[in-house]
DNA sequence: CGACTGACGGTCG
DNA sequence: ACGACCGCCAGTC
């Protein structure tokens, strides 16, 4: 048998499983965040298990045919979004965020209010910074 | 096969 | 803040 065939068939079939595999693991990692949270494609990649591939994450997203994803929780690593400023994806993103009060000002999402990861944290110790430490000493 | 093109991201001047 | 580069990945011409 030709086995430089064989062999090449494998590798082919290999990459496609890799890209099945990986397209996969992001799907349900953008599935994952929650409402009212984004993340950006860089993120999506690393916890995906797929560090340094935030472009794979955009390509997955433009050519994704499965169950419907929030896409519109994924935003670029500055916090803005990806689509041309005035768009109609661009429009649409912004529509779905403000249904979930995420707004987006001066062309960008305030990624300290609504990052996936600082939100879990702040549900989690819930500490709102608002009160400073108004000198007080403490009275024992 | 090389060049180009995107729902990207980090670094550097 | 901004552009130039470079690394990264899949598709198209």
């Amino acid at each position: 048998m030709t086995k430089s065939v064989d062999r090449g068939k494998t590798e082919a079939k290999g990459e496609r499983d890799d890209y099945a595999r990986a397209e996969a693991r992001i799907a349900r990692t953008i599935l994952s965040i929650p409402e009212g949270s984004v993340a950006s494609y860089g993120e999506i990649a690393t916890r995906a298990g797929l560090p340094g591939r935030a472009r794979l994450v955009g390509h997955v997203l433009g050519v994704w045919e499965g169950e419907p994803l929030p896409w519109h929780r994924v935003l670029r690593a500055d916090g803005r979004i990806a689509f041309p400023a005035g768009s109609r994806s661009f429009r649409k993103q912004v529509r779905l965020l403000a249904a979930e009060g995420v707004l987006v000002v001066n062309r960008k999402v305030d990624l300290a209010a609504h990052g996936w990861d600082r939100n879990l944290d702040q549900a989690l110790w819930a500490p709102p910074p608002a009160v400073k430490p108004r000198k007080r000493v403490a009275k024992r």
